[in-house]
DNA sequence: GAGCACTGC
């Protein structure tokens, strides 16, 4: 399907289509067809009968036999009990999370130890760990409990622990075995995030190794909606697969009849169709960006004043503060209907009620990474099948629903099933380091989707660089390395933290590092932008960004009020408390490591030399047209316009983060010396500058 | 003078 077009910026859109929607949207209209055979496969539901165990809230019991799962108990535990891995199919609402752990334990199948269940989000793992406390009528932290990052609601008592995978990913690597665990269920496996990948290998050899060194047998179950089952059962040794009923609404789904040109164009039509044609109920559009979805609100808003009764519009993206997602949630009244133009977040991480319909762009902002140039490339493309059946499934969850799909049945067939795995599409550095830790060379990792050499041959060359491994064959590591992979961090940030201690500044490091690792401190408001930006300048370093987030961070500590003066100065509270507990966490690990928290008081050059130890290869240099270049790739890069250095012409700038978008943007950056750059990275310096050939 | 989808330790 060579069918990809350029996509019009959302403000070529606005231009181009000044009276848009319900003026000519009737002629212009997206006519859908519903295809004949439009419904997923479930090849066998098991059969069983269940027997409840009494003792808890009423009304919770009734809820629990209601679950399709509660039917099939007995045959479900006995398949648990004959297969050492087994893999668990099931769609949204099955109970299978709630229900599965409480089975095993119930059954003591566990044998006193405890059952872990990993998640790939934090929220769900809080969340579902207090929804079966409260079904098993304790209290959580009890029997039941959870972990995250910077919070263990567990207790010796505790047999159930719902977990993020990523938790259970570095109790790993305290002790490869495992032996904690007598169960170990990775929920959500379709999702595929690098955690869990990594995860089915440890999990499969630990499960290998203990049995056989006669040690305590490890049950695995893998979970998952949907997902390519003939490859999790290959990788599993040819694991028993199981069927479960779902509880989800079913779910209407239109195509267009004609590939549509403008997806915005298509969505906007059918917005107004279903706002003028259909019964009550609240619309999901799934669309691409920030910039997209506000233009596309702002259009909406406009064309929906013209109509008989009340649209609202709201629009929803992660980095949307707190405050203004309040309204997405809060159901409509009657004769009103909200339509919420959204990114991803809606997939999976947000459930809104009320949602009716849902209209499928068919596209997605993604993330890719590329070996070649160690670049982080971000563009709009299409999804994979198994994204747009997840879209679907969010019109289902309360009632019968309909998902337009903006393009053809044809186009939907064309489409990839399932969406690349995060492991094929990153950085492997960190993995890289984590896997040596725990003894394990990545090149021979039994991975379900293994990388490719290209991606592990660049991880290997940045951890060699970076004096984490002792050579790229033997990939031995370096005592330097395995105190770097004790760090929650990319490896680059730990080997500035460690770097920190032969520069007397620890303490500013430690603060630099953790705003790093946070989503952005600063607050762009769209309204009062000059105001905010005024606030923002004071904190700005003419020495560059890391070190004007040095100034933030100590600015935010001397707040009285820290909330209200956050918000008089447009600076998110949340992010700078998070920042504060990554700092927190990461001062922990610095003195276990005997490094003491020194600090260089005023003397930031000491900060910017030692971010030269790990970023040495982020240097960007200045060529005569005034224009910049990556000193290791070449490529030409923009400071990005966020930047405190933006127009300004510094010789040398060493960066964080290098994205293609429209352009090739460097951000995070800060002024750095040539003689530093001789000094802290001579060989390397000189094998790629550039400055020598005029 | 442009704009980052989403997670996680």
């Amino acid at each position: 399907m060579a069918d990809m077009k350029v996509m019009a910026s959302p403000n070529h859109y606005l231009k181009n289509k000044k009276r848009p929607a319900v003026v000519n949207f009737h002629e212009n209209s997206t006519e859908f067809v519903s295809p004949k055979k439009q419904k997923r496969n479930i090849p066998g539901i098991i059969s069983a009968d269940g027997s409840v165990n009494a003792n808890r809230p009423m009304a919770l019991i009734q809820e629990r036999r209601k679950l399709p799962i509660f039917a099939v108990r007995s045959k479900l535990l006995e398949e648990i009990q004959k297969n050492p891995i087994l893999i668990v199919i099931g769609e949204t609402g099955c109970g299978k999370t709630t229900q599965i752990p409480q089975f095993i334990h119930e059954a003591k199948l566990a044998r006193n130890s405890m059952i872990a269940i990993t998640q790939p989000r934090r929220v769900a793992a809080v969340s579902l760990s207090k929804r079966v406390a409260n079904e098993m009528g304790v209290s959580i932290g009890e029997t039941v409990g959870y972990t995250i990052r910077f919070e263990d609601v567990t207790s010796p008592s505790t047999k159930l622990k719902y977990m993020t995978d990523g938790m259970l990913f570095r109790e790993a690597m305290l002790d490869e075995l495992l032996m904690r665990y007598s169960v170990i269920i990775l929920d959500e496996a379709h999702e595929r995030s690098v955690n869990t990948d990594v995860l089915f290998g440890i999990v499969k050899k630990a499960q290998k190794l203990r049995s056989e060194n006669s040690k305590p047998p490890l049950k695995v179950i893998i979970m998952s909606a949907t997902m390519d089952v003939d490859h999790f059962s290959k990788y599993f040794n040819n694991a028993k697969v199981l069927y479960l009923e779902g509880r989800q609404y079913p779910v209407k789904v239109l195509n267009a009849k004609q590939p549509q040109s403008d997806y915005l164009q298509s969505c906007l039509s059918t917005i107004f169709q279903i706002h003028l044609e259909e019964p009550a109920g609240d619309i999901l559009v799934f669309l691409t960006g920030q910039d997209e979805i506000e233009s596309m609100v702002h259009t909406v808003r406009l064309a929906g004043k013209e109509c008989k009764n009340v649209l609202r519009v709201f629009p929803l993206y992660s980095s949307m503060p707190m405050h203004m997602m309040e309204n997405i949630f809060r159901p409509s009244p009657p004769n009103e209907r909200k339509v919420i133009l959204s990114t991803n977040v809606a997939e999976t991480s947000l459930t809104i009620p009320g949602i009716k319909y849902v209209v499928d762009s068919g596209h997605v902002k993604a993330r890719v990474y590329q070996p070649s140039t160690g670049l982080d490339v971000l563009r709009v493309q299409k999804v994979s099948q198994e994204q747009s059946w997840q879209r679907t499934g969010r019109a289902g969850r309360e009632s019968a629903g309909t998902c337009y799909r903006v393009f053809t049945n044809e186009q939907f067939n064309s489409l990839p099933k399932f969406t690349t795995p995060e492991i094929l599409r990153c950085n492997l550095a960190s993995v890289m380091l984590q896997l040596l830790h725990l003894g394990i060379d990545a090149y021979s990792f039994d991975f379900m989707d293994k990388p490719s050499q290209e991606a592990l041959d660049a991880a290997v060359s940045q951890l060699k660089l970076l004096g984490a491994i002792e050579s790229k064959e033997t990939r031995k590591l370096t005592p330097l390395g395995s105190k770097m992979a004790q760090f929650p961090l990319d490896p680059r940030l730990s080997k500035i933290l460690l770097s920190s201690k032969a520069y007397n500044c620890t303490e500013e490091i430690l603060t630099v590092v953790s705003m790093l690792s946070a989503e952005s401190v600063f607050i762009n408001a769209l309204n009062n932008r000059d105001e905010a930006i005024a606030c923002h300048k004071k904190f700005f370093s003419s020495e560059g960004d890391h070190i004007t987030l040095l100034n933030v961070f100590h600015a935010f500590k001397s707040f009285k009020s820290q909330k209200k003066q956050c918000s008089e100065n447009y600076l998110n509270y949340r992010n700078l408390l998070f920042a504060t507990e990554i700092r927190k966490q990461l001062a922990q690990i610095c003195q276990q490591n005997d490094i003491p928290l020194s600090t260089c008081g005023q003397n930031t050059d000491m900060v910017r030399k030692c971010l030269v130890t790990g970023y040495f290869m982020n240097v960007a240099e200045l060529q005569r047209d005034k224009k910049y270049i990556m000193v290791e790739s070449k490529q030409r890069v923009r400071i990005h316009p966020s930047s405190v250095l933006h127009k300004t012409l510094p010789h040398y700038i060493l960066f964080s983060e290098v994205v293609q978008t429209s352009q090739c943007y460097i951000r995070q950056l800060s002024i750095v010396d040539e003689d530093v750059l001789n000094e802290i990275a001579s060989d390397y310096f000189r094998q790629h500058r550039l400055g020598s050939k005029d």
